[in-house]
DNA sequence: CATACATATCGACAAATGTAAATGTATAGA
DNA sequence: TCTATACATTTACATTTGTCGATATGTATG
């Protein structure tokens, strides 16, 4: 059967920049210039990274103007715990 | 602070071929051997993957003779799971 | 419309990763 | 001790990933 999509996912958070944006948006929802000033990446790779982070369904966004906002998507989060869960059971 | 740390404890669930390697093990421990018939690649290529397992502390072994062993580790599976839960938090 | 600003995309590149063949190491059995 | 077996390590290589500079796109404002 098909674990790529379920790697995929993982990956999405597999990376320490990721980990950070990821700690960072549990305070709030932030855009991404105030993102970029926390974390030492260029524009361009931070834009990468939030890609990454909202395909895996991770991260919502939400466009207001110049400004993308970026906040934890509860659905998604909750998905992927379950997702993790099923790879990491001991109880059978 | 270091998320580097955690990243490589992800990365280590992070390919479809280990993802592979822990739903089998959850059945029960089982041996390299066995693993080897039950997954498309090379031997160097499961031995490599062992070790990504065990060193991120999700996977055990135990050597038995020529056989060497491995299992889930239910403790390194907790700690990975708490680890997760500390980065995909929503309720604040 | 022209300009400034926020973000995305593209192109290039170095580093990390997954893979397998070849080789090394340890163990069991004849 | 010789051989076969199970597994690890080394080496090499192709692919993927993270990164940034340059450029493109979209939006607000003068």
């Amino acid at each position: 059967m098909g674990y790529r999509e379920d790697a995929r996912k993982i990956k999405a958070l597999a990376d320490e920049n990721r980990l950070a944006i990821m700690m960072s948006l549990q305070q709030r929802e932030k855009c991404a210039c105030y993102l970029l000033e926390e974390l030492n990446i260029s524009q361009s790779t931070l834009s990468h990274h939030m890609k990454l982070l909202c395909d895996s369904g991770l991260v919502d966004y939400r466009k207001e103007g110049k400004w993308m906002h970026y906040s934890l998507s509860e659905e998604g989060v909750n998905a992927f715990r379950e997702m993790i869960d099923g790879y990491i059971r001991t109880d059978n």
